[in-house]
DNA sequence: CTGCTTCCTTACCAAATGGTAAGTACTTAT
DNA sequence: ATAAGTACTTACCATTTGGTAAGGAAGCAG
C-alpha cells in the first residue's frame, strides 16, 4: 500500500485527519510529527510551512469532493443525483473527516476570501442538479439553496456523531443515525423528483 | 447600556463574538484584550484562565438557546414550534454568531465528552416537539433525527453566509438567503403538521 | 483621613510554537 | 567508485502564548 512507500502522501493523510478533528489552529506540527512517528522537520522537508501543508490538505479535499461527483456512472441525471447523495450520506456518516473539514473551511472563510476550495464542488453540484427535469428551469440561486438544505442537514449530522455518542451512548447514537439516514434518503428522493 | 458599566459582561460579549468567528484555538487573550482596549490582565482579573472564559461563553450560549424556547408564548405546541423555528432561522441568518459557536462545540466534542452544553437545549426541543400531534407517539430518537435534519440545514447555511458572500458577491448571497429562508419556512411547516 | 473593594496596569516568565541550519544514512544513476 | 538525490535527524532560535506577581488609581464606607 502507498502508505508504506510514499511518505509525503502518508503525512498528508495524517494531517487531513488531524485538521478535520481539531482545526488548523488546534493542530501543531509537533503533534502531527508525533502521529507520524517522525520529527517536525520530516514534515517541513515536504511542506515549507504549516499553511502550505493545510493548503494541500484542502486541495486534496476539493479534488475528492469533485471526483466523487464525476466518478458516478448512471444513465439519467436523476439517478446520478440520487446515487451521489446516498453515497455521500453513507460516507459522511461512516467517515466524517471530510464533512468536518468542509465545515471548518466554511467557518474559517470570511467575506474577504474570494477563492474557496469548495467552489468548484458547489458549481458542479449545481450543474448536475440543473440537468434534471425538476430543476432544469430553476435559477442557480434557488438550486443552490435547495442543495444547501439537503447537504447541510447531512453534514451537520455527520459532524455531530461523536458529540451524540458522548451525550447518549453508542446504541442511541446508532439508532439516531439509522433514523437520520432513512429520513435523509426520503429527502433525497423528494429533492430529485417530487412535486 | 450594560456594556458601559459592566466590564465583565462586555468582555464576555467580545469573547463570544471572537470565539464564534475563529474558534477556541484561533483566539488569543492578547487579541481579545486588544479588541476590548485593555490589557490581557484585565481579562485574567475576571476569568482565571482562557478555558474558563470559554466555558462561560458556552454556558451563556446554552442559556440563550434554552431561553429562546422557553420565552415563546403561543397557544398550541404546533404554533410554539413554528414560531420558534422561524425566529431561529431569521436570527441565525442575520446574526450567525450563535450558530457558529454551536457548530464549533459540535466539532470539538469527541465521544469521550460526557457533558455537552448543548444537551439541555436538544432535550427541550425534543420535549416541545413531542407535544405536537404529529410527533406525539414517535420515539425520541426519531424526533431528534427529524429535528437534526431541520436545524442542521439552517445552521449550516447560516455559517456559510460569509463564504457565500466571498464566492458570489453580496447580491447573489442575498438572493440565496431569501430562497433558503423561503424553503426553510416550507420545511418548518412540513415538519410540524404534514402527513 | 483611612481602609476596602473594584478594575486595571507594567514587568516578567516558562513553555510551546513555527521555522532555520547543518549534517547524515540510504538509494539510485553514471 | 562516486556523485546526486531522497528522506530524514539533531541542534538551535525568535516569537508568541497563557499565566504570575506586584502594585496603583478611583470610588466609597466608616
Amino acid at each position: 500500500m502507498a502508505n508504506q512507500t510514499d511518505p509525503r502522501r502518508r503525512y498528508l493523510e495524517i494531517a487531513t485527519h488531524r485538521f478535520a478533528e481539531r482545526g488548523f489552529h488546534g493542530v501543531t506540527l509537533a503533534a502531527l510529527a508525533d502521529d507520524a512517528g517522525v520529527s517536525k522537520q520530516a514534515l517541513l522537508y515536504f511542506f515549507p510551512t504549516k499553511e502550505r501543508l493545510y493548503g494541500e490538505v484542502l486541495a486534496r479535499l476539493a479534488e475528492r469532493l469533485s471526483s466523487k461527483i464525476d466518478d458516478i456512472d448512471a444513465p439519467t441525471p436523476e439517478q446520478r443525483l440520487v446515487t451521489y447523495f446516498e453515497a455521500h450520506t453513507n460516507g459522511a456518516l461512516s467517515r466524517p473527516d471530510d464533512a468536518r473539514l468542509v465545515i471548518r473551511v466554511l467557518l474559517d472563510t470570511d467575506a474577504a476570501t474570494k477563492v474557496s476550495p469548495l467552489k468548484p464542488y458547489l458549481e458542479k453540484l449545481v450543474a448536475v442538479t440543473r440537468e434534471t427535469n425538476r430543476w432544469k428551469d430553476v435559477s442557480r440561486e434557488e438550486v443552490l439553496a435547495g442543495l444547501y438544505k439537503l447537504i447541510g442537514a447531512i453534514q451537520y449530522f455527520a459532524i455531530s456523531t461523536p458529540a451524540l455518542r458522548g451525550m447518549y451512548g453508542t446504541t442511541t447514537k446508532e439508532s439516531l443515525a439509522t433514523h437520520f439516514s432513512e429520513q435523509s434518503k426520503a429527502a433525497i428522493r423528494d429533492f430529485v423528483d417530487c412535486s
